[in-house]
DNA sequence: TAGTGGTCTAGACCACATT
DNA sequence: ATGTGGTCTAGACCACTAA
């Protein structure tokens, strides 16, 4: 019957309880969402928001609320003028492997594409992570990494400049990231730390990512250490809704139809 | 003045020109982000979302969406029948680093605390991640891992009982989970491979969790080898709120004040 | 009992993309 | 011009916590 006719209501009670009093939204995303998986397939477009709402029999807000929960999960993508599409599965983007260096740089120059490089004074949260004084010079690179063309992740590198004795200071934006880069691939990185948390896109960032602002990401924090010393921090900010990180060694994992992602959901 | 008498549209021009026409909600969000960074502490409570709504001049659902962002990035946590705190920073939670084997056995025997065991046929999804034919026996180890006393995580260990044959059938679901637990450790584990993505919490992980259904979660996959071949399959969720996933290996990182993190926001 | 956040409604208007 | 999702409003009632 598809995205039939039927009222919420009807389909609360499939037993004589309601129960719980699951609220009105929560239990429309399950429908939802069984109707996804059953009926429609990936990029297919779904009746408009205002036309689903009168068949369910709620408000088009309450609606709203139970694609915000599928498109958060990343079931759904919503294109204003256009319509409410169902979401290709998620991307697995490889995050900082155990390749080796000479591997990992190559891959790092074809995948991320530089946008700018400023240097200025620190302000106190990344003196902070730096180890450094507040104020303090540091280099920072901006990059995007793309896949198959689409943007996935906006990338903030940072360098004190104290790390990097050698660099010409007289050189330009352009050309300053290339000095950037190549001098700290010499430096030699011992070690990386990594964190990840959830967190939401910025006016700049989103522009980068082709999103609006308040946009779910994945921000990587990454720590460079060289000689036993902190050398970088890298903040990358990886879009929620279409990537998913991979953490490993290169070729030693299993790898067993690993296109086809298990939800939490799906298992339980 | 704090969160003062202003009206959104006092303070959105701060130049003379409007320009891009930011949404209220998100203007909105950046004036309580500084206003909380300025002057509030953790656990202390805001205004009602009333009264709030009230002071900026806009709608409670407007005001509530700015709060929605702010509590996604973790910054802020609700309390139904309380009030509107200031969350304190995430903690970092190690996920799988490169201990050894024997460290990290003793490590997950402290922080995991087994929920339940049961075996069954493997679903559609499950026997596709695992290798196996749908409907393959498949034992289920739930988690739940606490960190001083409070619950960050639920995880459900999937292992093929086709790996562990010497496990006694007629132990019941206490004795069962240790059991697969010991075997499984006994296999010994050669390598592990990791996957993060966004997610929420179901009914069941959201109850383990303390949080309502439909909260944000950092899904963890981790594929465990053994010989060679796939042995299991752990599909961890952690609380996307609280929790700052790390990786990395023990003790090779430069801890560098640590306890405050950089958002992406607060670098650029 | 009073106060809080959570849910839900029925509208309105706007920004954007297509035709 | 039309249709889509995005934003915003002004209310209402509910569920939970505390005094």
């Amino acid at each position: 019957m598809g995205l039939s006719s039927l009222r919420v209501e009807d389909t609360v009670g499939q037993g004589t309880l309601a129960a719980v009093a699951e609220p009105k939204y929560w239990h429309l995303r399950t429908v939802l969402l069984r109707t996804m998986d059953t009926e429609f397939s990936t990029g297919q477009v779904l009746p408009n928001e205002r036309e689903l709402s009168a068949r369910f029999g709620v408000a088009r807000a309450t609606l709203r609320q139970a694609l915000d929960q599928l498109e958060l999960e990343g079931r759904l993508v919503r294109r204003r003028g256009i319509g409410t599409l169902v979401a290709a599965p998620r991307v697995g983007i490889p995050v900082g492997g155990r390749q080796s260096g000479r591997a990992a740089a190559a891959h790092a120059a074809q995948e991320w594409k530089v946008v700018d490089c400023t240097t200025g004074p620190a302000t106190a949260a990344l003196a902070r992570t730096l180890g450094l004084a507040e104020g303090d010079q540091v280099h920072t690179v901006r990059r995007l990494r793309t896949v198959q063309g689409v943007a996935v992740a906006a990338e903030s590198l940072h360098v004190p400049s104290a790390a990097l004795p050698h660099l010409a200071v007289v050189v330009d934006g352009g050309d300053r990231a290339r000095g950037v880069l190549r001098q700290l691939e010499r430096l030699g990185v011992d070690g990386e730390s990594r964190s990840v948390e959830l967190g939401v896109a910025e006016a700049a960032e989103a522009a980068l990512l082709e999103r609006p602002p308040g946009t779910p990401v994945l921000v990587v924090t990454t720590q460079y250490a060289a000689a036993g010393r902190l050398a970088a921090v890298a903040v990358s900010t990886y879009r929620a809704d279409t990537c998913k990180l991979t953490f490993g060694e290169s070729g030693a994992a299993v790898q067993v139809a690993s296109a086809v992602p298990v939800s939490a959901a799906a298992v339980s």
